[in-house]
RNA sequence: GCGCCCGUAGCUCAACUGGAUAGAGCAUCGCCCUUCUAAGGCGAGGGUUGCAGGUUCGAGUCCUGCCGGGCGUGCCA
């Protein structure tokens, strides 16, 4: 329809410059958008105060100008001047309604747009160590990324989501090490707990697990443990001195078969609780990434070549730098060290390029608002070994601060002391939570309410949704029990019986869908479906006040239900979109 | 210190590419269930968009400075 207009008024400035009057030199963009407020038609267009500079004349007058050669259309009822300049375009309501028809045969697929130009790209999100369960923090990143790949989708990319596993490096030599003491612990042998390991009680169940299939096989005394150890820091010491010194030890002590066995068994544990976790908050992924992957094939050693080739890399004080600097970086990275080790950067470079081996044409990344460092890294990165940076995106979520009784929830991984994400879901419902994590926008701080996701009330606008959903539904359902089931063909023939105000304002919003999403895309902001299905469900139960749809007027009846299951498809697929379900009723079995 | 993000109603947040009278929810105060689910609807009050300048037909949105909050600034991951 935009397009329709556009052409309209490119015709109009055509011929105004054929009448000389405009000069022929101006080529305008014509921008459309949809107005805010019902008076103001349903587009509307700035053109008339865009040239009211290059053409020193008042707006309004160029208005009444284009207006006047404007041709006629069989989709506009008029077209008016307002305010400072705007041209207000009124569609037909014959135009207006035809949205239902459309939606009613498109169903899900209504809606769905080539914004993306097919473009092949990886989404990657949340990405969090495998070292424990998945807390709170995680959520925002896992709701945001899920329902953004899920908008991407529908708008013409092709997505893959992907989570990159660090099944690789220190942080999981601290988490095999945490195991094991804890194991040590069961065997009855009394450990010093050290203060920069995995305090977590998963530890200990993963401990026990060790031991149930091995018993006392990775005992050993306490002494030998601690042999050469620096002290811990509650002792006046560093705390990782001290816990790299006990990961040398675990290594010499166990051997690696030993070690790699109660490695392997922790990190099984935990990255199919954080699967299981995931899916129990509607998020799925194509892909598990190995980073460890990166390292037994040839691609860290490759991607750095590359960059070699490229001279990018440079020798200092016994490590490998890479000239980040030379990119916009702040300062140069290492990516291998004095020791001999890649660093993790060198993991992330890999992997990039990885990305792009495999035929991705652009590559998403979901970071939370801690890792904005990592933007012009990345990007230098990609620079180095050639890949276009455009294709490399970084967006940044913002931190939830958790909220309980009006306090704020201070978490730490490594202390344990953190709500998980599954207890969350459990506490509130997946639909809630993950509506809530995903109803503000990214890059905005918000407070998440604990109490207030807890609470099963109409505080949770994922309800009213829900509810509205849930209220359509009811609606068929009774009218089907008086043999007074929805005839598609007389709903559609009657179509333009649809004369009240909150009809046409359903209309209004419905028709707005599409734009809806392809916004959402382009800004990457999936709270504009949030804030849209609330807005839609807002109309509906409005509608539902003032007017009756089960009514004995046979053609009014079937117009109304035809109206209305557009709009109950247009919440249900808002909904899956954003992770959570529509149900057909509100009352739960378990309540 | 430097860099990035943010600051909008009492609270939590919207505002599409710079557009028209800055909008919702919660909370407060009225009203509406013999009518398809009241987890609902209708209405009222509530604002110098942190402050000060600038850019222009037009600024919550862009630029500069300040104030306040968050995060980063490792041969950590």
């Amino acid at each position: 329809m935009i397009k329709h207009l556009q052409e309209l008024l490119e015709k109009a400035v055509s011929d105004l410059q054929r009448k000389k009057i405009f000069p022929k030199e101006i080529k305008p963009q014509i921008n459309f958008e949809r107005t805010r407020s019902k008076e103001h038609g349903d587009f509307s267009t700035n053109l008339a105060l865009t040239l009211a500079k290059p053409l020193s004349k008042p707006p309004r007058e160029i208005a009444q100008q284009l207006i006047d050669v404007i041709i006629e259309s069989s989709h506009v009822e008029k077209v008016e001047i307002a305010g400072p300049g705007f041209l207000n375009f009124f569609l037909t309501q014959n135009c207006r309604r035809q949205v239902i028809k459309q939606v009613l045969k498109q169903g899900s697929s209504f809606g769905d747009n080539n914004f993306g130009n097919n473009k092949k790209i990886t989404v990657e999100f949340v990405s969090a160590n495998p070292t424990g369960p998945l807390h709170v923090g995680h959520g925002r990143g896992a709701a945001y990324g899920a329902s953004l790949a899920n908008v991407l989708a529908k708008c013409g990319y092709q997505v893959q989501k992907e989570y990159y596993v660090n099944d690789n490096g220190r942080q999981m030599d601290i988490l095999a090490v945490s195991v094991w003491l804890r194991y040590i612990e069961l065997c009855g042998v009394p450990v010093v707990f050290p203060d920069n390991g995995y305090q977590g009680g998963y530890i200990v169940d993963i401990a026990r697990i060790v031991r149930k299939k091995y018993g006392d096989k990775f005992l050993y005394k306490s002494q030998d443990i601690y042999e050469g150890v620096p002290v811990d820091e509650k002792d006046g010491g560093d705390k990782e001195a001290h816990i790299d010194g006990l990961i040398v030890n675990a290594k010499n002590l166990l051997d690696k078969k030993g070690y790699d066995k109660i490695f392997q068994i922790a990190l099984k544990n935990i990255l199919s609780g954080i699967k299981t976790d995931l899916e129990g908050f509607n998020v799925e992924y194509e892909s598990w990434f190995s980073e460890k992957q990166l390292h037994d094939s040839d691609t860290i050693d490759r991607a750095l070549d590359k960059l070699k080739e490229n001279n990018y890399l440079y020798e200092k004080e016994g490590a490998v730098w890479f000239m980040a600097t030379h990119f916009g970086d702040d300062l140069d990275r290492v990516v291998e060290r004095e020791n001999g080790q890649k660093t993790y950067f060198a993991s992330d470079i890999a992997y990039l390029m990885n990305k792009f081996e495999r035929g991705f044409e652009g590559a998403l990344y979901v970071f939370g608002a801690d890792h904005h460092g990592y933007i012009a890294r990345l990007k230098a990165a990609a620079k180095g070994m050639g890949i276009n940076p455009d294709n490399i995106e970084i967006v940044l979520t913002q931190f939830a601060n958790l909220v309980s009784k009006g306090k704020k929830v201070q978490m730490g991984t490594r202390s344990g002391n953190f709500i998980s994400l599954s207890q969350l879901v459990k506490d509130v419902g997946v639909d809630a939570a993950r509506f809530f994590y995903v109803m503000r926008s990214h890059d905005q701080h918000m407070d998440f309410d604990i109490d207030l996701a807890k609470s099963q009330t109409n505080d949770n606008p994922v309800y009213y949704i829900q509810y509205a959903h849930a209220r359509i539904c009811s609606i068929f359902n009774k009218l089907e029990q008086q043999a007074m089931q929805h005839n598609k063909e007389i709903g559609l023939a009657s179509l333009h019986m649809l004369n009240t105000e909150q009809e046409q304002t359903l209309l209004r919003t419905i028709s707005s869908y599409p734009e809806i999403l392809t916004a959402a895309a382009r800004t990457r902001a999936p709270h504009l479906v949030a804030n849209y299905l609330r807005e839609i469900a807002q109309n509906f139960h409005s509608y539902y006040n003032a007017h009756q749809v089960g009514i004995e007027d046979e053609n009014l009846r079937n117009a109304r239900l035809s109206l209305c299951k557009a709009t109950r498809i247009i919440i249900a697929n808002g909904l899956q979109l954003l992770g959570a379900s529509a149900p057909k009723t509100m009352f739960s079995e378990d309540k």
